[in-house]
RNA sequence: GGGCGGAUAGCUCAGCUGGUUAGAGCACCAGCCUUACAAGCUGGGGGUCCACGGUUCGAACCCGUGUCCGCCCA
């Protein structure tokens, strides 16, 4: 098969996505008697498109739901999409806008009908970029928040909610977008500093002319809805004050000095003035001190008739004309610069307004507590653990949930009014369809509100899986879910809420697991925004880079770090990783030759003794292969990704490539020049060990980089002989293993290796190629430093310190011709070896090694040589007073000080030699 | 202001329970078109592990203080 020297992403990428969900290889089945593993996806909104916040946490949650498939389990991974009320919302109004229409100009019905309409046509683009991004969700399974079953799960969970007595309406200052036109839950409001202003304004004081209460205000126009001037209890300054009133201008509203502690004596002046309708802290002291609360501003953020002359002033407009006539009255003291928080709409950005309305609310203590016990006896499990700490504070602060919206896009509250003010909420859908049917009549009106978006989000876990029918197949095979892997910087609008409710519904968390996964910032470590214009497009990254060595590049960057400054130039390397894989696979495929089914078979058996004839290479490639195996399960199971991708990134392309494939070849090729049964033989083992490492590395690789892995793994079928996944034999080996996952149409319904690796380990082999790797880095090194260039063969003598390295080396000297350029090589014992007419000298492990050299190269040597020595003798005194030191060996390990000897012992030894070699060098 | 996390090579990051001569990739330097791969191969240079104290025979790692950066909450 001719394949192109680099590997190209685009044509594989967009071949397997459609099989693989043709042939149904996304799907769960809720009667599968194999243990489920469920993940719920975090539904991402309707108008989002795919950021790399999206990118990262989609690709962990493919790798896991991918690994687990593979690794037996009924594996589901349920997608969807959340109808983000707001959002949605805003973008149809401002479309309308454009068009000289409104919402209001439509009416409710058919406004809604556009909304319909642009999410059938919008709805699903950030679906697709899953879908482009190799996601294997259940698409049979798809969920949206506004679904019929959705909607009744948010139904059926407001009637339980209202009967248990946890939901309720009242008027409560609440947090208004006065863009939006409705409220807000406490953490749908973003703060940000802004430097703004402190005025300080003077109310006169009743019964003292002249003197005034100054007070300081970031926020003058709401002056208008003032009903009292606070001062601190303690604060000798105003303690005279307390009791009398002053007049409040513009409104000439006569109100009172009130004592309260929580005037901050340092703020300003000490004088705060009350706005109870205006302030949370002024609403708080609105109550304890009964004062009223008059409203100045309309829902849409206009003074309103409270306001005496300013009415219909636009908010910024009044503070203009507030302060201006002030200052025209010579009420105005100063007027000082002032740091401020801002809080804004989550969506629109527009500063928001504390408001006084009537609301819905969920009350939070008494679901937050049962919330609480359950990650704090470890029925939830958060990754990092620290999370935990964000996670108790909020529930442990928690104020109550403005639940409704003043909105037309999402779940109309269901709860209906009467003539008489009466409230009726349905218990069961024939009571809703009832009062829906009484609405349109006209005996009841619905409550006009939607739902917050979050409000169906704190049941997707569930929801999706079919509640509120508990009979739901969905339900009992996969709830409670195995593990959500969201973003930190939603802990509280959802983890929280959703444990709430899973615990309240069903009695039973929504999942075991909370993996938080990092925040993605750019390179300077700022988080990415569309405002600041450092958001990088994963698309255009999947463009450029391939999308596997994009998830790859995600992986290594998830580690406990909670923060990623991601840098593009990373792509480019596993980039290069990809092309890596592919070359590797072209060479195996164009060496494949004459390889059959019983060879395979045959290959990698798991008793080690069956092992002991292999050549070193072999074992020693198993033994770093079960290594890695065990790496990876390891590394996933505790969701250390970066570590799971790098074992296998330094197991393909530091041991396979750079070693065995290399140390291969000899034996590949041997059988070309020779036809004995013998080198055939040996050739047909190394190809079998070939197939061997590379497809069980493929498996491995799958869940991270699911395009390369499966289009080579298919063209490694193909490449082998035909009928070979037919004649599957079975047997403790790895060619068994490999041959059994071909009867599988694709890699992605491949088993996952189930070897126990501790089979495969083998120390001793691995400590004898780590020798001959140490030689002939020694080798290379004398090479590259002596400037001889891979075209000169060299002539090499080897000195072993004793017998037992002698036979190892002697063992596998193919394995310094397949690596270096050779000449001749000679090895002996210490002293039997002849010296040659100059050589350059280096060890290893003892083994001292001679490369032949011209004399003229005496020189450099010399100074090699010094430097060599040079950085022996500085080791040598440091471990020497190490040694000495005699708390070290008192109080130190037995093992280590042992340890420390050794090592003292080498190097004084290699010095030694290195000294005298010098030495004889010098007198030449 | 409170809380959390981070600070390790020019850059992006590993370094888990203290026992290393502190690692990787990229970048850099030198040499290689060695019949899988120049998106490659081989070798090399480069770090008072933020600072200062402390604990310890021994600290990048543990404790304290400070500085800077990030995130969250008020």
């Amino acid at each position: 098969m001719e394949l192109s020297t680099r590997y190209e992403p685009q044509a594989t990428e967009a071949k397997w996505y459609p099989l693989w969900n043709d042939a149904g290889c996304f799907g769960a089945d809720a009667n599968s008697s194999r243990p489920p593993y469920c993940i719920v996806i975090p539904p991402p909104n309707i108008t989002g498109i795919l950021h790399m916040g999206h990118a990262l946490n989609n690709t962990l949650q493919d790798a896991l739901i991918r690994w687990r498939r593979m690794a037996g389990d009924n594996a589901l991974w349920v997608p969807g999409t959340d109808h983000a009320g707001i959002a949605t919302q805003n973008v149809v109004e401002r479309s309308l806008l454009a068009q000289g229409s409104s919402r209001h100009s439509l009416g409710r019905e058919a406004f809604l009908e556009q909304v319909w309409q642009w999410r059938d046509k919008h709805g699903d683009i950030i679906v697709n970029q899953l879908k482009r991004m190799g996601c294997s969700c259940d698409w049979t399974r798809e969920r949206f928040t506004l679904d019929e079953g959705l909607t009744r799960a948010v139904r059926t969970t407001f009637s339980r909610l209202y009967r248990d007595g946890l939901i309720y309406r009242g008027n409560y200052l609440v947090n208004w977008c006065v863009r939006c036109g409705t409220t807000l839950a406490d953490d749908e409001v973003e703060y940000t500093d802004k430097q703004g202003k402190l005025w300080h304004m003077r109310y006169p004081i009743e019964g003292l002319p002249g003197e005034f209460a100054v007070v300081a205000t970031t926020r003058p126009e709401t002056m208008l809805g003032d009903t009292a001037v606070a001062v601190n209890p303690a604060d000798d300054r105003y303690k005279h004050l307390i009791g009398r009133h002053v007049l409040l201008p513009l409104v000439n509203r006569r109100i009172p000095i009130i004592a309260d502690d929580f005037v901050d004596r340092e703020f300003g002046t000490g004088m705060v003035k009350i706005t109870p309708a205006h302030d949370p802290n002024d609403y708080q002291a609105g109550k304890r001190h009964g004062l009223e609360e008059i409203n100045v501003l309309t829902p849409d953020g206009h003074i309103n008739e409270n306001g005496a002359a300013f009415e219909g002033l636009e908010r910024y407009a009044a503070r203009k004309a507030v302060v201006a006539e002030l200052e025209k009255l010579g009420l105005m003291e100063k007027i000082e610069s002032h740091p401020q928080r801002v809080g804004e709409c989550y969506r629109c950005h527009t500063a928001v307004e504390p408001y006084i309305s009537l609301q819905w609310f969920v009350k939070m203590a008494p679901l937050a507590a049962p919330a609480r016990k359950a990650v704090e006896d470890g029925r939830v499990h958060f990754h990092p653990e620290g999370r935990v700490n964000d996670y108790y504070r909020w529930l442990d602060g928690l104020r109550d949930w403005a639940i409704s919206r003043q909105l037309w896009w999402g779940h109309q509250i269901p709860a209906f009014y009467d003539d008489e003010g009466n409230v009726h909420v349905p218990d069961t859908d024939e009571e809703y369809e009832q009062m829906r049917a009484d609405a349109r009549d006209g005996k009841l009106r619905q409550d006009p509100d939607v739902l917050d978006t979050w409000f169906s989000s704190a049941l997707w876990p569930f929801s999706t899986l079919g509640w509120p029918d508990e009979q739901s197949a969905d339900l009992k095979a996969f709830y409670p879910t195995s593990v959500l892997i969201t973003a930190k910087d939603i802990i509280f609008f959802w983890v929280a809420r959703m444990i709430m409710m899973g615990l309240h519904l069903r009695d039973e968390v929504p999942f075991h697991d909370v993996y938080f996964n990092p925040i993605v910032a750019d390179e300077h470590g700022k988080k990415m925004s569309k405002s600041k214009g450092n958001a990088i497009d994963p698309l255009t990254l999947m463009e450029e880079y391939g999308t596997d060595a994009l998830r790859f590049t995600l992986c290594a960057y998830a580690s406990r770090d909670q923060h990623i400054a991601f840098n593009v130039k990373e792509c480019e390397g596993y980039r290069n990783f990809m092309n890596k894989l592919w070359n590797a696979s072209r060479f195996i495929f164009s060496n494949l030759e004459g390889l059959t089914a019983e060879d395979l078979a045959a290959a990698a058996p798991a008793d080690p003794a069956a092992r002991a004839a292999m050549p070193l290479e072999d074992r020693w490639i198993l033994s770093r292969y079960a290594h890695t195996v065990q790496a990876v399960n390891e590394a996933l199971t505790g969701f250390d990704f970066d570590i799971a991708v790098k074992a296998i990134y330094d197991f393909f392309w530091k041991d396979f490539c750079d070693y065995h494939i290399e140390l291969t070849k000899s034996r590949l090729y041997g059988a070309t020049n020779d036809p004995s049964p013998e080198a055939t033989a040996r050739s047909k083992s190394a190809q079998a060990m070939l197939v061997v490492i590379l497809e069980g590395t493929l498996r491995l690789l799958h869940p991270v980089c699911p395009f390369i892995t499966e289009e080579i793994w298919n063209a490694l079928r193909d490449t082998l002989p035909q009928g070979f996944a037919q004649e599957a034999p079975t047997g403790q080996t790895l060619g068994a293993e490999s041959a059994k996952a071909f009867s599988s149409t694709f890699l992605m319904t491949a088993p996952w290796p189930t070897f126990d690796p501790q089979s495969y380990i083998d120390e001793a082999a691995e400590t004898q190629l780590e020798l001959l790797q140490e030689v002939i880095y020694t080798i290379r090194n004398i090479r590259g430093e002596m400037k001889m260039g891979p075209g000169i063969a060299a002539t090499i003598r080897m000195a072993a310190p004793d017998q037992p390295t002698l036979e190892a080396l002697r063992r596998d000297t193919a394995f310094f011709h397949a690596l270096t350029n050779l000449k001749t090589l000679e090895m002996d014992m210490e002293g039997a070896v002849s010296s040659p007419a100059f050589a350059a000298t280096g060890m290893a492990r003892g083994v001292m090694i001679y490369v032949e050299l011209p004399e003229e190269m005496k020189q450099q040597e010399c100074q090699r040589l010094e430097k060599e020595v040079a950085r022996l003798a500085g080791e040598v005194t440091r471990l020497g007073a190490k040694l000495s030191n005699e708390s070290f060996t008192a109080k130190a390990p037995a093992a280590v000080v042992e340890k420390e000897r050794e090592k003292l012992f080498t190097l004084q030894e290699e010095h030694d030699t290195i000294t005298k070699k010098l030495a004889l060098l010098g007198n030449d």
